[in-house]
DNA sequence: AATAAAATTTAGACAAAACTAAAAATATTA
DNA sequence: TAATATTTTTAGTTTTGTCTAAATTTTATT
């Protein structure tokens, strides 16, 4: 089955808001979408007729497995060429999402899997989101967000949980990225940020907004 | 200026048809682009509109300079992505065309312009066509076609005019690509086939048809 | 339980890009 | 030059994906 560009950016949608709350609604899939919740009906329509998703209306609507497999596809064809941008030409990590928007939907299958050995079979994308595998398989890792972690502990940076562009390009001037090791040293009790040291920097500052969407494992 | 992918078709279409004719028609280019002649009107209103081409109704038509800027744009994003395809991951000559159909339409500016260096700001695409700089400049090469070679003559294979999959194939089973020398050996009048050493192997046969679509230059 | 509010769907419209069939313009030929 | 053939354009549809406004259904509140 081949979906067009619209149908692929639907599918990955639902799949990304049903990992948080199962059933999915036409309200927040509009605003996730930046569309209409009457455009998003006619889509949900469409993707019913294709037989990709459980949809009763004014009852909400998730993807069934072959919904599933079709995101995973997309996410896994996105995240790819996210590492291609990073870390064959060298753009900086805050700047390849819209890319590869737009990169996700080239269909040859042949490319992708040409693309994913040219590049070492990644398991990670820049922003330490895990790639699926050709079967739809995900990596998984223990992480928690820097938050919860206590003084002193050594924990390296595994991935970023708020991936707008203003978020990323605030730890690029942190210097942190993913695989950066660092450790709390502090916290002010006043707005609940963290004094932390990042590898072999002078100590700095973060907000707890920022904290919150750091996450972490163990070295 | 920006253009939709199919806008971004038919410009392409029209400036590798003009290059031949100069000015082209309605019927030549519904058959290059594989589509209807009334297809074709409604699209060059809009590209007229758009101020890309000199048209006028029944009187033919061709890019203007703004026209031919922008296929030039398009035509060095297909050509340098079909390197990519072919040097970096290892796709034969004869399957990237269509790949690179729609990987020439992804807009990032930076993208091309880093693409571009990563490749080594290549001159020929994987077929031997030159690939325009940013600023639309194409690098020449004198060529001739190898049925105008004399015997004995040493050439070196510069470029291929029929580039459909079958043709590619075929070159590929003679063991010829871009850069590969040979020599003619015999003409055969019979049916104008040439009987040809290509670099260490055993002498083979092409036929007059294929001769007349291998480009070469001297040594 | 009745009413108000929020969420969702339907109805109808629009733009892009294609198509078919018919009309109009141009080119060819007798 | 008149008749015929070819080329091109126009008129009217279709499909996809979007929108607004209105109607409907569900949920929350008095
Ligand atoms: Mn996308
Ligand atoms: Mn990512
Ligand atoms: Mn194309
Ligand atoms: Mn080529």
């Amino acid at each position: 089955m081949s979906f067009t560009t619209s149908e692929e950016n639907y599918i990955k949608g639902i799949f990304h808001l049903q990992q948080e709350t199962g059933l999915v609604n036409t309200n927040s899939l509009a605003a996730e979408m930046q569309t209409r919740p009457a455009s998003v009906t006619d889509m949900l329509k469409k993707l019913k007729s294709k037989k990709l998703l459980q949809y009763e209306k004014y009852k909400g609507f998730k993807l069934n497995e072959a919904g599933k497999k079709a995101a995973l596809d997309v996410v896994r064809k996105h995240r790819l060429w996210e590492f291609f941008l990073v870390e064959k030409l060298k753009f900086d990590w805050d700047k390849v999402h819209p890319i590869a928007e737009e990169l996700e939907h080239i269909s040859s299958e042949e490319l992708v899997q040409r693309l994913d050995n040219f590049l070492g079979n990644p398991s990670f994308d820049p922003h330490g989101d895990p790639i699926p595998d050709k079967n739809g398989k995900i990596p998984v890792i223990k992480q928690q967000s820097l938050s919860e972690i206590p003084f002193k502990k050594n924990v390296t940076v595994s991935s970023v949980g708020n991936q707008t562009a203003q978020m990323l390009d605030m730890l690029k001037h942190y210097n942190i990225a993913i695989g950066t090791q660092l450790t709390i040293l502090k916290k002010f009790e006043f707005d609940g940020s963290l004094e932390i040291k990042v590898s072999k920097q002078n100590a700095c500052i973060i907000s707890e907004q920022v904290a919150k969407n750091v996450f972490v494992h163990d070295v």
